[in-house]
DNA sequence: ATGCGGACCTGTTAGC
DNA sequence: TGCTAACAGGTCCGCA
């Protein structure tokens, strides 16, 4: 489910609730996550205050004085507010009580996601360590795109994908962002000039930038405590698009897999 | 070092 | 209608 934009509406929805406030207590029902929930996470976490909720990729990060905790929504992972004590259903393996009363309760059916603690710079957790620059740094240039990619032959849409490369851009925004910069997302990376890799950073931050906007819309629900939804309502114009008319010129859009990963893209307009 | 395929899970949908 | 297979938005890991 979660690409960027819903880990940082995610964020955002979190912020007001856990900032500066204490953790009460935290009780997992479920503890067999991509990884173990550690058995002692109630003893980092009882009592202590979120000092900041933030994101680094797709991972959301709950620092505090004594660590950080690591969430992350693997694929079908999302947090829902509770303000009362309710019965956990199916796949609501996580309570996170809060000071004051609100209870945040992490679901997850498909178990990919994770809550992890690190002792110390959470920026050196192994998770965390090699991850490339934020969309929005601006480290990541064309020509450190160009540069990176240099005798790198996956295809250009992999590379992207490679959090190692960049964070946060998913399936669904790697198709879109190459779609609108006119690439074809077979292409080696290195075959791939500076002035294309130009327009695939300008194609990731608006189409990222106008996902959170939509996602903004929806942060209201998610705070009354109902489920978030699970699509952003941006419109998309290659993702799950396959076989029908593109929308820039009428071409039947190819769908295709690559690195096991559903593609599309328009065989006239990306090059 | 790079690149590929498998792995982790369950729910939903397409196809017979 | 019911069964089975394929597929789903992430990403780590092991192996060639």
């Amino acid at each position: 489910m979660p690409e960027l934009p819903e880990v940082e509406t995610t964020v955002r929805a979190l912020r007001p609730l856990l900032e500066g406030k204490r953790v009460r207590r935290i009780e997992v029902r479920e503890s067999r996550l991509r990884w173990p929930v550690p058995a002692d996470l109630g003893e980092k976490l009882d009592g202590v205050r979120v000092r900041q909720v933030r994101r680094r990729g797709k991972y959301i990060l709950l620092d505090t004085a004594r660590g950080t905790l690591i969430v992350h929504l693997g694929m079908s992972g999302r947090f829902r507010v509770l303000h009362r004590s309710e019965p956990a259903q199916k796949h609501e393996h996580i309570d996170l009580l809060v000071e004051g009363g609100v209870t945040l309760r992490y679901i997850d059916p498909r178990r990919f996601g994770c809550f992890l603690w690190v002792d110390g710079d959470p920026g050196q957790h192994p998770l965390l360590r090699a991850l490339g620059p934020e969309p929005w740094d601006e480290a990541l240039t064309a020509e450190y795109l160009h540069r990176l990619s240099r005798r790198r032959r996956v295809p250009v849409k992999a590379f992207l994908m490679d959090g190692g490369v960049v964070v946060g851009v998913g399936n669904i925004y790697a198709n879109e962002a190459l779609f609108a910069a006119g690439v074809r997302p077979g292409r080696a990376a290195d075959r791939v000039s500076l002035a294309e890799y130009r327009r695939l950073v300008v194609a990731i931050r608006r189409i990222l930038e106008a996902a959170i906007r939509a996602g903004g819309t929806t942060l209201r629900d998610f705070a009354a405590g109902e489920d978030q939804p699970g699509y952003f309502r941006v419109e998309l114009k290659a993702y799950g698009r396959g076989g029908q008319p593109c929308q820039a010129c009428g071409s039947t859009l190819k769908e295709t897999r690559i690195g096991g990963r559903s593609t599309v893209y328009c065989p006239l307009c990306q090059r």
